[in-house]
Formats: structure tokens, sequence, C-alpha cells
DNA sequence: TATGAATGAGCATTCATTCAT
DNA sequence: GATGAATGAATGCTCATTCAT
């Protein structure tokens, strides 16, 4: 029957559990924590929904070790890898999330959980606490580089990165269609949060 | 024959149906049209689920009837009233909201609305063009004011209030429990979004 | 308070009963046991839907003791005052029936509690023997002479009537809505099933 | 991998939902569509409530595509296998609806769908034209041929058919209990409505 | 006593979870 | 192991019946 080794099959199922984690991210980003069917999960990750519960024991757990997983790897860190000045590789980086969707799950998870009422305490708090946390570390030193050329605002990084990553979270959740009037904010809206004197009113 | 007159039998069913209203903003707000059930709606209103049809024929229509009524209602006109200048109202008033949870309510929703799926279209019509549009208008003799005596930043007043209106629905929704560490942004975070070149960097 | 003598309020009391009988067989014979609200009977007899609780302890006393009152009072007598042969007066006294809406209310009655499934026995077993067996004893002198004088077909004249009643039942309660290319079967149809030789095929 | 082949699944699939459609129309005519209960359905198809809706979106969409079948498939034309001449034909035809009850459920329906109040426009539509309609071409060759050869009585041969079909309507639903005075109208009683002069009084 | 407000049991429907195949 | 069929608990809604006023 198996002609694969121990190892591999190992491998295999963890292969295919990542791969209902990342369905599940998708899905929870985009309908919430009560719009998420299973049965959907199963579809995007290609698997019947009876397989679900060979990887993971509920819904809620699933949901659990989803968190777990953005809380941990979710990373800021490319942004380094950026061109231009602080100010340019933030704004680059903040545009390119706010055009690519999958991009912005972890953001839409983080609202969904915040905003629904029967998520597990855990999950609220990994997200709140450690993830922003996490981002806001990765950040730094991109912030305190920008404060010294001027081309951020001076005062406290870690509050000028915390303010900037709420209001990205609401750019990206609230997601109001565009109306003709008046145009929604949007990347360079957002660098007024963070844009030093030099930048201002330009 | 009746034990109560005509009139106090309108006026008292008039006053429930109000109650009904208030507690289903609460429910809905918290919980969102998937998470908020009927049965919650009526213990926060203290009446048996039963009675509730006898005001609102379904959910559905007791979630636009809400929906109507706060995009009608619901204003930004008590600004006015707060002391000092416009930058100085606009603290205040901001302020207030992000302490007052009911204050809150008319801002979740239109979260919720934006972000769940399932949603009657009128619902989301409403809160998205017409309410918001509401409290530009409302704002706006207050933001030309300021932008004429230099407290506001200049450009487009309405796209300034859109951009001011999103962060303080963010904020709202968002709800990071403040952690000791990072201070969360807040009324003056949000400052920074509409202040002129005086206020830049105090 | 009661100006009203004993007796008075004992009249009174029955009148309104008997408003109530009339109204739920109204109701009951349009709707069905199932479909027939005791608000909508309420609201027929024009008093409260507690006050029905005065009169009949439930829906189901309500549904029987009318069926007990049609199935003892419902009469077929009249049909001698009217002019002419007998075929002559059956044939009046059909046309009226399936003229006048409300004398088709026993029938319709009979066929509801012929087919509804949770009616209590005694009133099934009321409609379908007492009242059919009073409708025969009523027409027999009818029938009887009818077939003297060569009117109606020969044979038992019981079962001559049980099978014209039957039909004139079907033609109320199937009240199919005319179609231009089939008339529906009506007066002169039914006659058929009674007429002797003298009127076959005229 | 999967334990039954996908044409077995299919086949599978397609028989329990014409089982379901059996069950249906037997509870649907027996109890009419109010009366009916999903449980009641899923009982009589030998399953849960829960697996209808694997079938039918809901019990609307299952009443009405019961209706459509019934339209489109019961038909009369098996009559014409029956032996003897029409007379003959359409009596054992008629004695074999009335003794069978399987073969009395589309009656039954068209019964409940023209009594009940709420049953979709379509379903209406449906059993009252399309149906009975049906029913008067299938049988229109064997009444042309019995009017023809005298024993049939003349006139409108579809309006015969009709009137005929609505007379077996009645005695299916009223379905009056025998009762030893007066024995019911049965098959010969119905023939007497399409006799000709051959066959009256005998 | 009369009203209509309130309750709660019942039914349609959905979906997480289990299980026969 | 894998599938998707089956179950049953939960929830929206209706309406007979009761009860506060």
């Amino acid at each position: 029957m198996s002609p694969l080794s121990e190892e591999q099959l190992i491998k295999r199922r963890e292969t295919q559990r990542q791969r209902i984690v990342e369905a599940a991210l998708k899905v929870f980003a985009v309908r919430g924590l009560h719009g998420a069917k299973m049965s959907m999960i199963a579809e995007e990750a290609e698997l019947s929904a009876g397989q679900l519960y060979r990887f993971f024991e509920s819904k809620e757990e699933l949901f659990i070790t989803l968190i777990r997983q953005v809380a941990k790897e979710t990373t800021m860190e490319r942004i380094n890898d950026l061109p231009g000045s602080p100010f340019d590789k933030l704004r680059s980086f903040t545009a390119s999330i706010l055009k690519e969707e999958s991009a912005q799950y972890p953001f839409k998870l983080i609202q969904h959980a915040n905003n629904a009422e029967d998520v597990p305490d855990e999950a609220k708090q990994l997200l709140q606490h450690f993830s922003v946390k996490r981002y806001i570390e990765q950040l730094l030193p991109l912030f305190e580089e920008g404060q010294q050329i001027g081309d951020f605002a001076q005062g406290n990084a870690r509050k000028l990165i915390s303010a900037f990553l709420t209001m990205l979270s609401a750019l990206i959740t609230l997601n109001m269609p565009i109306d003709d009037d008046h145009q929604l904010p949007d990347a360079d809206m957002l660098m007024r949060i963070v844009a030093g004197p030099r930048f201002q009113d330009r």
C-alpha cells in the first residue's frame, strides 16, 4: 500500500496541513469567523470536509491555529529590500499591501477577530499583542533611520509605528467603495501620519 | 372597555419599539448581522424573542430599520456646541467618541456592514453613502473655518474629512486594548491627519 | 355595573357565541383547519383574540362545536319553497348554491375536514355520516316525487341523492377557475346525474 | 480513493432523490402543503430532515418540483391497454383509480393546491391548466370513439371529459367512508355522467 | 370584563461534526 | 485513508394560548 517512507508521509501530512491553514486564512479573512463555513475551507484547500477533521479537531481549533501561525510568521521584513529612502520604502510597501489582496489577509483576520464576539480569548490576545509587537520591532530600524534623516515625524517611534499600523489596518478593512465625490485616503494619505516637516502639505 | 386609552397604547408601543431599536443597535454593533441572535436582542430589550416579531417582520427588517434610523439621525452637529477653536472642537469631539461606547455603535455598524457577507444591499448603500455623506456635510463648515485660520491642513476639505472619519472609524473598531509599552493612537494621533503646519510635531 | 338582568346577560352571551361560530364557519371553510388562525376568526367576529377563549377552550373545541352545529342545523328544506317541478326545484336550488358563497361554507367545511389529517375523529364522523344523512332525508320526498313523475332516474333514491350531493360538493370545492377551452360542469351538468330518460341528451 | 465510483454515486443520488419525491407526493397529497411537515416527508423517505436539504433547497422547492413532475408524468394513457369497449375501458380505469391509493395522489394534490392558501402560483398554474389539459387530450380519442359508437353522451367531448375528471377528483378527495345504508357513488355512478342513451337507467 | 401584550412550543432551515462505505 | 452522506443542535419565525392591565 504505502510506497512512501515514514518520513515522506510525515512531510506530506505537514504539507497538507499547511495547505489547509492557507485556505483557512483566505476564507476566514474574507468572510469572518461566522461567515466562513468549513465546507468553504475544504473546497479552497481542495479536499473533503471530512478530511479537515483529521488535521484539526474543530473549527475553533483551526481558527486558533491559524491565528497562532499568523501571529508568529507574518513579517514586515521584506520592506528592507525595497529601494529608496525610508519614506520611499514605507510608501511602496504600503501601496503594495493596499494593492495585493493576499497581503491584506492577516490584517483582515485581526479585524474580524476583534469584532466577532465568540472568538476565543487566546486568539484575541495573540493577534492584538504579539503580532502587533512583532511588526513594530521589525519596522523600528526603518523608522529610526527615517526620523534621523528628518523623513519621519519626531517622537516615540514605537507609538508612531503603532499609529501607522492601526491606520493601515483600518484602510484595508474599512474597504469603503470609492465614491466619486470623496476619494478615500490612500497610501499618500497614510504617509501624512508618519511624515516629518519636510513632507507636510506637499 | 379598554384598560388603557388608545393614546397610551400607541405611546407605549412606540416606546417599546424604540427600545428594541436601541437594543438592536447595541447588539448588531457589537456582534454584527450574523453574530447577533434575535434572542440576544430580545434579552437586551427585556422581552421575549416572539415579541420582536410584533414590531418587526424579520431580523432583516429590524436590521434595515435600524440602519435607516442611524443613517437619518446620527449627527455630528453637536460638535459645534463645544468650546474653543475648530481644532479644539474636533479634538474634544473625537476624544468623547473614543471614550463613550454608545457613540461608537454607528461606526461599528458601518464596519460590520462593510465586512460581512449577505448584508442587504439597501443597508450597505445607506451606511456607506448616505450616512458618511451626511457626516461630511455636517463637518464641512468647521473644517473650512479651520483651514482658513490655518488650524487644518489645506486641500480638498471633503477629502480631508473623509480621511479623518475613516481613521476614526478604524480606531473605534480596531479597539485594540491599551498595552503598557506602546500606547495606542488616540485622539491626538488622529489630529495629525487634519492638522495644519501650526500643529505639526508639537 | 350591570344594568342588564341575568337573563339579558345570558342572551347576550349566547348571541356573541353564535357570532363567533359564524365567523369561524366562514374562516374555516375558506382557509381550512390549518390556514385558519384564531386571530382571523376573532377579527371576523369583531372581538379580541383573548375573548375567543371565554367561549371556547381551544381552537379544536371551536372547530368541533362548529362541526356539530353544521351537522345539526344545515338544512336543505328551503328547496321545497322553490317553484316548479322537482327537477326545476333541484336545479334552481343547485344553481343558487353554486352562486352564493355563504351557502357553500358547509360543503367546504366537509371537504376540509376530510382532507386535513389532524381533524378530531368526532368531527369527521359527524360530518360524514350525520350531516349527509340529514340532507338525504330532507331531500328524499322531493326525489321520490321526481322519480314518480319520471323527472328523475329510477333506482335507489337515497343512493341517487348521495351521488348528487357528492358531486355538488365536488363542484363547490374543486372550484377550478374557468378556462376558455373547457367550460366546467355546472348546474346542468349536475342534473345529468339525477335526470330521468325525459331529460337525457336534451 | 473514492469508495464508490462516480457513476454509482450519481445513480444512488438520483434514486434517493426520486425516493424523496415519492415520499413527498404521498405526504403532500394526504396532508396538503401546510399540513405536511418536512419531518414527515423525511420519515416517509427514511432519512433525516436535514438530508432533504441536500436535494431540495426548501419545502417550497420540493413542492414545486413534485408538482412539475406530476404535471409532466402523470398519464392517462394506460387506459388504452385495457380490454373492451371505450365504456368498459373507462369504467375499469375509474374503478382501478378508486381502489388504488397511490393512483389518487395526483388528484388529491390538485385538490389541495386549489383549496389551500399560500400555494405558489406556479404550482397552481401547472396543476390546474397543464395537467388537466393533458389528461383531457389523452382521453380525447377514447371519448370520441365512444361517442361515435353511441357509448358516450353527445356534445363537446372535451367538456364531457372535464366534467368526468372533476367528478372523479371529487370522489377521490371526498373519500367518504362507505356506510351501510347508502352506498356511495362509485365507478358506475360516475359512468352516468358520460353514458350515452344506450346505458341510461340500466 | 375586555384587550392585546407576552410566552413558548413547534417547524423550516443551516451547518459543524461524525461515520458508513 | 478519503469521501461525502447523515445527524442533530441551534436559530429564525409563527401562532395558539395565557395573563397583566
